[in-house]
DNA sequence: CTGAATTTGTACGCCAGCGAACAGAAGGCG
DNA sequence: CGCCTTCTGTTCGCTGGCGTACAAATTCAG
């Protein structure tokens, strides 16, 4: 829990991505937070009054259904933002937000972001508009490709797709997560996880225990997931140009 | 293929919620086109010129994975409008539009939907812009359910769901389309549709042959579908108050 | 150190849906 | 009319994932 360098906003790579003019009228609004694991950052129907631009944190998009099952439909990071339905309109959702993995992210009252968001600049219209509705267009990519997922493909592949998802938006190779918890985003039992996370570190792919999860060759699991991933991660790069390539 | 009550394009319900004078701007270029059956609107990577709003047709939007297999993500009727990327920015999608049902549509240039979504009218915004954006939400929302429904339900459950989606944008009770087709938008074998339609045939909610499904008691099928279907359409009904209640 | 709680491992029967293969039925077309 | 294509019905074995139940292992709290 030691503040690693020092919380930068400009860690979000959609804040990173705004020129400076536009980034310094949202900065003073602009509040950080920590973000434990488990917490809601909003549940079905709540009105949402706060977004939320992940740093260090991990944030799921999980549906839950009535008899209790649920799905995980999407994931941000820092490569993102939460609570969409402040400037997409509507207001609210019908799923729950969940931190998956703890760390900071800054968020904003959702007054400042729509003002900022319908503002026509001096000249010309500002960049924060295209650039969150062009990462809305990611969602919608990454929410498609999870049901496609869902239909076709096995377990196995999509705890690969999981695991790299989640490391693509962590620094380390570590994140810590238990098998349960895994299996509510993925919507399958959690033996199910354990035999498959069982076979990737028989492989060599990966090392558990209790939580912790170690990938110790991410080529391997690349090797082994499904097109989604690849598919999401591109569509990403295509739709969002200006953010800085992964590391 | 005689014209049924002269098309206009007040049949959609976005165009048909606009105000008057928003419409008057764009009805100038607004272009009437036929949609027969499997034409596909836009493929993967293809640059959008058009958006098209549907009056009397329905537009699946489906995703096809590397091995030619199939699933419907999302589809559209006169409720909605196909070729969002237009408007949202990135200018492709990575699935294809196919026409599910034959009917008509209007579309419109890209370039003539832009310059109205961004337009900012002499007092204020235009309405066109959060109609639009407030749609993509219902889009959302369904490819969200789909993810869900996907992983969670059965063949069953989710022919009903498809059927009374299907339903609903059409205006009488008698669909076009082999199980062949269904098996392909629900990504799952021809077989399994015909024996869940068998199901709901025995049971008298439906009768079907050679292409031509009747439903015979829409109650019936309200009863077996999943939560999915009352979801979604809630959703858009809350997102979009202002279009006209489903008759 | 000890008991309790959490996490992971394993086993068993079950079933929905898959893949393949084929047979009958209904239209379309020459 | 008769052939051919398309559409639907049915079967068989297989497997992935489910539900249940319980055991082992690890961590935590007192």
């Amino acid at each position: 829990m030691l503040n690693p360098p020092s919380p930068s906003p400009r860690q979000n790579q959609l804040l990173a991505a705004l020129p400076d003019c536009e980034f310094e009228r949202l900065s003073a609004a602009l509040e950080l937070v920590q973000l434990p694991l488990g917490m809601a950052l909003y549940e079905p129907g709540m009105e949402l009054d706060h977004v939320y631009f992940p740093t260090t944190s991990i944030v799921s998009l999980l549906y839950v259904m009535e008899n209790g099952a649920s799905a995980e439909i999407a994931v941000a990071g820092n490569e993102g933002i939460v609570g969409i339905a402040v400037f997409m309109g509507g207001g609210t959702v019908q799923n729950r937000a969940v931190v998956q993995s703890a760390g900071h992210a800054y968020r904003l009252k959702g007054r400042a972001l729509k003002q900022e968001f319908a503002r026509v600049g001096g000249r010309r219209h500002g960049t924060l508009q295209p650039l969150l509705l062009r990462y809305t267009m990611s969602l919608l990519a990454q929410m498609a490709q999870t049901a496609v997922c869902n239909r076709h493909h096995t377990v196995d592949q999509q705890l690969c797709r999981w695991l790299l998802l989640s490391l693509d938006r962590l620094p380390g190779n570590e994140l810590h997560m238990t098998q349960e918890l895994i299996a509510n985003m993925l919507g399958v039992r959690r033996e199910g996880v354990t035999e498959a996370a069982g076979k990737l570190q028989s492989a060599g792919l990966i090392h558990y225990s209790r939580g912790h999860i170690t990938v110790l060759d991410r080529p391997g699991l690349e090797s082994r997931v499904c097109e989604c991933y690849e598919v999401v991660r591109k569509e990403y790069c295509r739709l969002l140009p200006e953010v800085a390539p992964p590391s």
